[in-house]
DNA sequence: GACGGATTTCGAATGCCGTTCGAATCGGCG
DNA sequence: CGCCGATTCGAACGGCATTCGAAATCCGTC
C-alpha cells in the first residue's frame, strides 16, 4: 500500500540515513547503493517512496523531528525553572542552538543529514516545494518567540523574529562552516567542546536581546 | 592550448553563468543546455576546462572577485573617510554585509552563482578541494579584522574574528534563508528594499563590537 | 489445505547525464 | 600548397534514477 511503515521501507530509510551520514559528498549516495545496504533493489525505493529525493525527504524530516523534540524539551526546561517569571536569556538561547552545535560536532549523530538535506533543496526542482517545506518549517523556532518576549518586553515581535533569524545565521555558520569559522579566528579558538562553543555563541547573541546602554 | 582565453571558453563561461543565474534548481544545469546557450558542444567543455564542474568553478571565482572587490572598495572608503581616526563601525558593518544584501536582492546581478555554488561544494567529492579554496578563502574578510581592532581595541583577534563569523553568518541567513526570515517576522519587514535590510543588520550586528554595559 | 486478489519484489529496458576519444576542421607559417 | 598544432565535432561508454510488466509473496476466505 505504498506505506513506509513496511519492513523493507524501514530498512531503506536507515540505510539511508546512514549512507547520508558517512557520506562526505552527496555524489555518494546513489539509489542502488542505499538498496545494497538495505538488501533491496532501486525499485523498491520508488515502489515505497515516489523516488529517491521523496526517501531522502522522509529521513531528514524523521532527523529533524528529533532535533526540533530536543530543542523544545530544553526549552521547557528553562520555562519551567523560572516559572512563573521569565526563562533565563541565556538558557534559552542554549536551548535554541546548543543541540544543533552538540549534534554537529557529535560523529555518531545523524547532524550529517540535515546539513546535507539543506543543500539538496537548492539541487532539485521538482521537489523543491516538498523539500522547502521540511526546511522553512519554523513552528519550532517560533515557539522560543513568546519566551523571548517575555524576557525582552521592550521589543515587538517583528525585532524578537528577526533577532531570532539572525540567531539561528549564526548556528548555521557554526555548524556548517566551519573552515570559515577557523581561519577567522586563526585557530585559537577550540571548536571541538561543544559547550565551550555555545557559551561563545551566547555571550554574542544575548546583547540582542538586551536593552542597549 | 586549453586556456580559458579563447572566445568559446568566454561563450562557455558566460553561458554558464547565465544559466546558473536562471536556473531555479541545479539539475537544470546541463553540459549540453551549456554547450547549446554557447553555441557548442559539450565536448568543448571538457576540452578547455577539464570538467563541467571546473567550468562552474571558473565561473564562480570570477563573479566572487566582483563581490569581493566591491567589499573592499566600500571598507577602503570607509577607512579613508575617517584617517587617521578609525572609521565609523556601522560604515564598516554595512561594506561586509552591504554588497552581498544588495546584490542577492538584485534580479539583474549573478548572486544566484554564488549561493549555488557553495551548496555544490557539498555534493561533489572529488572537485570538492578545489571548490573549498574558493568558498574558505576569506582573506578579503580578513581584510576588516584590522580595521575592527582599532574600532574595538579591548576585544583580542579571536574575538574580532569569531564576530565577524557571526557577522557572515547572519549575512547568509538573510541572503539565503529568505522564506525562514519572512515567517520569523510575520511577513511585517520590508525585505525587499536592501538599506532597509543592511540598517537592520548593523543594528544588530554593532552591538557586537561594543563594550558591554 | 488450497484458492484468489492485493501487496510487494524483481529485473530488464528507457532516457538522460558527464565524459572520452578518434576523426574532421581550422589557422597560421614555411 | 602543405604541414602541424590547436580546436571542434559526433559517436560512443558507463552510470544514474526511474518505469513497467511479470514474478513472487502474503493473507483472508472457502
Amino acid at each position: 500500500m505504498h506505506g513506509r511503515t513496511n519492513l523493507t521501507a524501514i530498512r531503506l530509510m536507515d540505510a539511508c540515513e546512514n549512507l547520508l551520514c558517512e557520506a562526505e559528498a552527496l555524489e555518494d549516495l546513489t539509489a542502488r547503493r542505499i538498496a545494497v545496504e538495505a538488501n533491496a533493489t532501486p525499485s523498491a525505493i520508488a515502489y515505497h517512496f515516489g523516488s529517491q529525493e521523496e526517501l531522502i525527504a522522509a529521513v531528514a524530516e524523521r532527523v529533524y523531528r528529533r532535533l526540533n523534540a530536543e530543542r523544545l524539551s530544553l526549552l521547557r526546561k528553562a520555562a519551567d525553572r523560572r516559572a512563573p517569571d521569565p526563562p533565563d536569556l541565556e538558557e534559552v538561547i542554549a536551548a535554541l542552538v546548543g543541540p544543533s552545535i552538540r549534534w554537529s560536532l557529535d560523529p555518531t549523530s545523524s547532524y550529517p543529514v540535515l546539513s546535507h538535506f539543506t543543500s539538496m533543496a537548492k539541487t532539485h526542482r521538482e521537489r523543491a516545494p516538498h523539500y522547502r517545506r521540511i526546511i522553512d518549517d519554523v513552528e519550532h523556532h517560533r515557539a522560543f518567540i513568546p519566551h523571548l518576549k517575555r524576557i525582552a518586553p521592550w521589543l515587538d515581535e517583528v525585532d524578537i523574529g528577526w533577532r531570532l533569524n539572525c540567531a539561528l545565521g549564526i548556528r548555521s555558520q557554526v555548524t556548517r562552516s566551519r573552515p570559515r569559522t577557523e581561519v577567522l579566528t586563526n585557530y585559537r579558538m577550540n571548536l571541538d567542546d561543544p559547550e565551550l562553543v555555545i557559551a561563545r555563541m551566547v555571550e554574542v547573541i544575548a546583547p540582542m536581546f538586551r536593552r542597549m546602554a
